[in-house]
DNA sequence: AATAATTTTTAGATTTACCTAAAAATAAAA
DNA sequence: TTTTATTTTTAGGTAAATCTAAAAATTATT
């Protein structure tokens, strides 16, 4: 069993890992929002616990009974979401702190019970892939909008940035998941990209393209 | 804003100021499964936030603010604990743990749209009465089961035992909340007691009966 | 290869919530 | 009203998770 806090340990070097192989101290306690000093220590618990793979210096890694509980934190995660979003009406900017808390209800029962009020869904409110009880996450084919071509279309699927910030700008620009889009322009001066959706045109900047995430259905 | 630990103290502390009017150290230590020494510590703790009033050696109550967090907190189990047995079909036996984690959960936006979504409910699974978001509670009028005399009926309103034994035992044998009944005899022996439920007779010990709450609807 | 910069670890403290054992206060019994 | 029993508090300590400041290791730059 391990505590709130170790827990979240796990789940931030399981998200670090998804972006670099070897995951750094430092990178661990700018995301933990804490001192270096504080990661060594936490560190060499984990490790003697056996859920991370550690040498003195050169980072950690998760073993495979880490990557489980990490994995199993994550699933929490996201089906509290859902059940916020879905259930309680709350807005997708608003259910990340919440769940943040509900992710660490220590209670199998619970878990499954919710998954199946949900309806075993798939994804979360942001479209990040909800793992099934053994782990195991459907495999899904994204692809930033920043990278579609003039005519090409697809689905918002999901996006890689959670800011409250982000989410309610694409709000009010009616860019929510599930919405169909094509790209009818993208301007030379600023790379900004011009897009059909709902029959409305909206423009939106590069650095927004980037973070949205389209299920292609076509070229032209 | 307190910890999940000074939250428990002072849930206790208000569960056991509804039987006693001066809440003592060894009270608390037993209830919180804690030395009595420990308990000092916190109470020290609790006074000088001002959610306790603490003589040294006379016991504690609670300030008004203590009481406000701590019916809070009654409040949060309790919608959990509907939340559970309405929504994820669990038994009114297997909530307690749960909602005890759940109640730790801050987010007073959670909790009024949880309240929303529940529909707004008055009593818990256990007919154990739920505050509104200002603290108040709907009045109710039990009496015990074993105070009814022969002939006399009313409808199961609530318990006051809430072990997991107790519970399956009273769902064994059809006594669930809302049941209409009516004591057909008082066994002069062990005083046990007969009663008529859903076209059935069942005997059930004074023991059981001591626990069981009826709203009455009129005497014979 | 030597020096400088960066990253990571150790050393030594602090805070929270516990504990045991012993002392002090209060309540009950003789 | 002493004596005894019970309750409560203090004294002194432990473990978890944090911190700051300084030392050590690694990496990058001349
Ligand atoms: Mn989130
Ligand atoms: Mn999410
Ligand atoms: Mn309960
Ligand atoms: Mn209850």
């Amino acid at each position: 069993m391990q505590s709130y806090t170790e827990e979240n340990y796990l789940k931030t070097i399981y998200h670090l890992a998804e972006k670099t192989t070897n995951v750094q101290t430092n990178a661990i306690a700018e995301q933990m929002q804490t001192k270096p000093a504080s990661v060594t220590d936490m560190i060499k618990k984990l490790a003697d616990k056996g859920l991370i793979d550690y040498i003195k210096y050169q980072g950690v890694t998760l073993t495979e009974k880490g990557k489980n509980t990490a994995i199993d934190i994550v699933r929490k995660h996201r089906l509290w979401e859902v059940f916020l979003v879905d259930k309680l009406n709350f807005k997708w900017d608003e259910v990340h702190d919440v769940a943040e808390e509900l992710e660490h209800i220590k209670s199998i029962e619970l878990i499954e019970r919710l998954d199946e009020f949900l309806g075993f869904p798939k994804a979360d409110p942001h479209g990040d892939p909800i793992p099934d009880k053994n782990g195991r996450f459907a495999k899904t084919q994204f692809i930033k909008l920043i990278e579609l071509k003039v005519g090409d279309s697809g689905t918002i699927t999901g996006v890689s940035q959670h800011s409250s910030a982000f989410l309610k700008h694409l709000e009010k620009l009616g860019l929510t998941l599930g919405k169909q889009i094509q790209v009818s322009d993208v301007t030379d001066f600023d790379g900004s990209v011009e897009i059909q959706v709902s029959d409305k045109q909206v423009n939106i900047s590069r650095e927004v393209a980037k973070h949205i995430l389209i299920s292609s259905n076509g070229k032209n």
